[in-house]
DNA sequence: AAGTTCATGGTACGGTCGTATCACAAAATA
DNA sequence: TATTTTGTGATACGACCGTACCATGAACTT
């Protein structure tokens, strides 16, 4: 049976098991035995390729934000060709909010991750800062564009504004995960926001 | 040795060392043997007060919710003598966000909780829908009056702006309790934020 | 062809966790 | 004073969980 076998593909398709059976049960409900069931290899193949649960674990939330991130500007560029800079700054923000199934998951398990690596200092360590860091400069950007462009009320300052924007949506992406929320009032409120910062009707 | 003993008293206390050492060590490593150690008592005693861990662990987020809730209205009402009514807005925004050894706790533990309650429907149930729903109110009702002493921008909207400007903080907050973001710079996204939402000049 | 490496299965071990059980003394009640 | 209730201790039980160990056959190397 033993044929050679790409480790890389291997560790990623464990890596999505996990996510998705966490993505069901939480993250903190989740074993190694899950995971295994889940991709459908044994107990033992899941320490072979990850030796410890921590690896494991930090794996998946790599695996997870880089998806994630794939996912977002792929909705960016697709929004490149609609009317102009703030179709792209709205792709961005409904992209991170979690609206179907799959943003639902990438949210809960987020957080979940957020909330462990407050103790974990290898958690900690990787994504939580460079990964948001790295929206925060492309919603800058795109703001700044924007603004040379005199799209934006005056006053605005891009990166504070960015920043903001980022946070808020985070803030409501947990509101609709816990349920106090629905998707829709959470788009009113980022459009509200945003009609605020771009001018509705120019000069 | 026993004599009677207030029941509400003694859950209180084993409440509040679960709060310190879920603070500490992070809700997900919590067991009832440390809380029981912590409180100073043994394990029988715990579950003499609670029956059951996810008893604890309700009561333990009623009384967070609670306690907190106090400290936030106590620092509003302190501001209350204020320049007017943004110092209020101010205080109830910046009293969120886990700038102190307290709110951070209180940021660490109640996200904790907002993660689990996605897959725990007794967690759900409570404080996740009540509990912001009541600081949106008092905050929309805190602009409205601002409002009506034209105060605010024109084509503010009381309640999306209260919604947003809680999301907004609720997300800030995150980003300090993870590193990625300070407490200044927090503060300067809100403040920033708030000079688009109240006249900086007046009439 | 022989030997080594790789991928995989099965299973056992030590620890911890939530919960249940047994025991007992101090207070309240009668 | 006799009895029931109440608060507390100690400890045991069964279930998991992460990890380690042993085995084994296919594939590759020489």
């Amino acid at each position: 049976m033993p044929k050679r076998v790409d480790h890389a593909e291997r560790r990623t398709e464990i890596a999505e098991a996990l996510v998705r059976v966490a993505g069901r049960r939480g993250l903190h409900a989740v074993g190694m035995r899950d995971v295994a069931a889940e991709a459908g290899v044994s107990l033992r193949l899941v320490q072979y390729y990850f030796q410890t649960k921590e690896k494991l674990l930090l794996f998946g939330l790599e695996h997870l934000a880089e998806r994630f991130g794939e996912r977002v500007s792929a909705r960016v560029q697709a929004a490149g060709d609609s009317p102009g800079p703030r179709a792209m700054v709205e792709a961005l923000l409904m992209a991170a909010l979690p609206t179907d199934d799959e943003s639902r998951t990438f949210h809960h398990l987020y957080t979940s991750y957020a909330v462990l690596s407050v103790n974990d200092r290898a958690l900690a360590a990787q994504p939580f800062i460079k990964n948001p860091d790295a929206a925060e400069d492309a919603l800058a950007e795109l703001l700044r564009q924007a603004q040379e462009s005199a799209l934006l009320e005056p006053g605005v300052d891009a990166r504070l504004e960015a920043a903001g924007l980022l946070a808020m949506s985070a803030g409501l992406g947990t509101g609709i995960l816990v349920g106090q929320r629905t998707p829709e009032s959470a788009t009113a409120v980022l459009e509200h926001h945003l009609n605020r910062i771009f001018r509705t009707r120019d000069a």
